[in-house]
RNA sequence: GGAGAGAUGGCAGAGCGGUUGAAUGCACCGGUCUUGAAAACCGGCAAGGGGUCAAACCCUUCCAGGGUUCGAAUCCCUGUCUCUCCGCCA
């Protein structure tokens, strides 16, 4: 959510940054809104003052043991006038936060224009794009030579874009995310973290994913009130929702490992091959909240901790700075990590770090209370998955395959592997 | 699932339907005292919104949503959560 102040005083910056980010506010509709709220408002409050004033000199009057008679006659009107103009208020605030919540945040000045993932710009690559002297096969097929993914079975199971795994590789997974907990905890400061799967409405409005964003999520059935999780980051950064952080526990880093479920509703056709797009996935996702001051700074902290697992496990990568057109709706700036995989011959998605300054913490009324004011101030968000671990899984597999159809067991997840070196049939 | 109790400021904890945005304590901030610190004492200290050059001032908020009333933290209804006891259970 933008500040209601930068709204209601620069209106036109606010609709230029919104176009920047792919979204329009319509100004005269809005100014109209306004300038009836301030009327309303102000007409509610003096109706309210006068109820409040004359409801006193009635206690009073009672106290000393006057005729109270006269006063309530003199009041009956004002019930009416108050409760007719409180809900025509009503009507308009909320019609005001309706269009709030669905404006996206102001893009990073850095952030390029862009339409999609074609504008993004490359900041600067890691490691080196091995040759082969076999043919590479995807991780499709090394994991079904393997015997250790099975899209089937998940079809059978669930349905489309779901996946089983099975013994050495459904190990590798885990190891991954074994791998990535005790790095992040252990090397990065972050706190250890386990929540829920399933929130409620107010979570997902909190972050951003609501209102807008609800068909890209799960529901449960019936009357439930929950959706599944579709990244850590919805339970995680409600952590601090209508919380104020004291200063000396400031920043707060959290990392957790949670499945996801996204409903992938806008992707039909998109990745139909493998375990790249699944409606269910393992992911480490780390959180930081923040001060203001720190956001950058911290953005680029998590940004290094995501990147340090792929440098650990060896997978080259390209650090990409996100176009306007390609980011996140709550996001002012984001950070994606693209790993290479020799499969697709590509560099794909591995991780997405994002700076949401305020965005998310006016939502969440997440602050912190500063020193030298004594006054809270909201924080700032940040995360970044550290890493996807479905996709770290295919990159190890397709980078670390041998001309014999094996994969090698990267050296920083063998003690995770019972000390096996090797993956084969 | 059954029976009961509760939800109030950063925390703890009072609060007969009437000048209560809320006693008190802790924490925190400023000051006096002290070589310094502690203690003691004095003062300040909720959030959000409107308003103003800045103030003054005004409105809202005591879990949430409805209701009763001239007036609700206080009474009524619904929901959520917490605690205690019983039952069941990974």
């Amino acid at each position: 959510m933008l500040d209601p102040q930068l709204l209601r005083n620069n209106p036109d910056d606010v609709k230029k940054a919104m176009q920047k980010h792919g979204a329009d506010l319509d100004l005269d509709f809005f100014n109209q809104l306004e300038t009836q709220r301030k009327e309303i408002q102000i007409r509610t409050q003096n109706l309210q003052n006068e109820r409040n004033k004359r409801s006193k000199s009635i206690g009073i009057a009672k106290a000393k043991g006057e005729d109270i008679q006269p006063l309530l006659d003199s009041v009956s009107q004002l019930g009416d006038d108050l409760k007719a103009a409180e809900v025509e208020l009503q009507g308009i605030l909320s019609e005001l936060h309706d269009i709030q919540l669905s404006l996206p945040n102001v893009l990073a000045e850095e952030v390029p224009d862009g339409k999609d993932e074609d504008d993004n710009i490359e900041l600067r690559t890691w490691g080196n794009i091995p040759d082969y002297d076999f043919d590479v096969k995807d991780h499709v097929d090394l994991g079904q030579s393997l015997a250790g993914i099975n899209f089937e079975l998940g079809a059978k199971i669930a349905g489309s874009r779901f996946v089983t795994l099975t013994g050495p590789l459904a190990r590798l997974q885990r190891a991954l995310t074994q791998f990535m907990l005790d790095m992040h905890t252990d090397q990065h400061g972050y706190q250890e973290t386990y929540v829920p799967y399933l929130v409620n409405k107010e979570s997902l409005l909190g972050t951003g994913q609501l209102p807008k964003f609800e068909e890209d999520l799960f529901k449960m059935a019936n009357d439930s009130p929950y959706y599944l999780i579709p990244t850590a980051e919805v339970p995680v950064t409600n952590l601090v929702r209508d919380e104020i952080i004291a200063a000396d526990d400031m920043p707060l880093k959290y990392v957790a490992h949670t499945p996801c479920f996204r409903s992938e509703a806008g992707a039909y056709g998109r990745d139909v091959r493998g375990m790249i797009r699944q409606h269910q996935f393992e992911k480490v996702e780390l959180v930081q909240i923040v001060k203001a001051s720190d956001s950058e700074q911290a953005h680029e902290a998590l940004t290094h901790h995501a990147e340090s697992i792929l440098q650990a496990l060896n997978l080259p990568y390209r650090l990409m700075l996100l176009c306007s057109g390609d980011t996140g709706f709550s996001s002012s700036k984001t950070y994606d990590l693209e790993v290479w995989l020799p499969g697709q011959n590509t560099y794909r998605e591995i991780s997405s770090c994002s700076n949401f300054r305020d965005f998310q913490a006016r939502r969440l009324k997440a602050r912190w209370r500063n020193p030298e004011t004594g006054k809270p101030e909201l924080v700032h968000t940040i995360n970044g998955s550290g890493l996807a671990v479905g996709r770290t899984l295919i990159a190890v597999m397709e980078n670390y395959q041998q001309a014999d159809g094996s994969i090698k067991v990267p050296d920083a997840l063998q003690p995770y592997m019972g000390k096996l070196t090797s993956i084969s049939l």
